[in-house]
DNA sequence: TATAGGGCTTCCAGTCACTGGAAGCTCAAG
DNA sequence: CTTGAGCTTCCAGTGACTGGAAGCCCTATA
């Protein structure tokens, strides 16, 4: 398989898969021309990084989680234990997040956003009182 | 004041203030020494740099709203545009993280989580049925 | 056979918002 | 006069790509 085959059928972006390859992540063959020659086990490992990261692992996590993924005598504990620490720090975000949206929602509420140069917002932003 | 009191004042890092003057968001003066002179005003700006970016603005969005909050004919409508835009921003994140992260709890839930190789979620990342 | 195109290659630079570190100047205290 | 903290600039790195340029390869068509 070239590239354009294995990028059309993981769902990633040529730019990405040799981004991916650079890393170390995955270590296709090469044809004469000097084209990458992709295989099949390539082509699910490609798919694995692409649905961890849709899970939001990081590059770093990736590359364990394949790593276990290659490795027969994994212990699934290593596996949930990465998982669980992400798990967390997605919780963290959420977090963040919603205490951004509930700050920033109210100010929004609370200005009339109309032609008159007063705002709430900004007075916020800027610490003014009231 | 020197940087390191402005720091100390407005809570953000003698590195973050160098790198808001470097991209024009604030403009201290200078001492005959060569140190950066910051007034008052420059420590109001980085208060509401630094409230701004508490609340995920970007850089760009903060550029504009610093603009506005200094431009007394504003029309509070701008400001109020500009939050908006970004609580739908920041209510997409959390949508992308919530189910993130109810997938991924499902399949921390399902992983026993011992010394068995077996494991539901290298099974998912890999697209093993089962 | 010439050529046009699309796909492939590498390499460099840019993104975003900092952050770390090196080399060197300035200033206040002892 | 030295020490050490604080300041300066500049360069490089972060994470995970993404865009673009220059150029090779392959196939199809005129």
């Amino acid at each position: 398989m070239n590239i354009g085959e294995v990028a059309e059928r993981s769902g990633l972006p040529p730019k990405t898969i040799r981004y991916y390859e650079d890393i170390g992540l995955v270590r296709p063959q090469r044809s004469d021309n000097g084209y990458r020659a992709f295989r099949e086990t390539d082509l699910h490992k490609l798919v694995f990084l692409g649905r961890a990261r849709a899970l939001g692992f990081s590059i770093e996590d990736c590359r364990t989680l394949l790593g276990l993924y290659e490795d027969e005598s994994r212990e699934s504990a290593q596996v949930k234990a990465i998982a669980e620490e992400h798990l967390t720090a997605i919780d963290d975000k959420i977090s963040q997040l919603r205490d951004m949206r509930q700050t920033l929602s109210q100010l929004i509420d609370a200005c009339h956003g109309d032609h008159r140069p007063d705002c709430p917002i900004l007075s916020d932003l800027s610490g003014t009182p009231g």
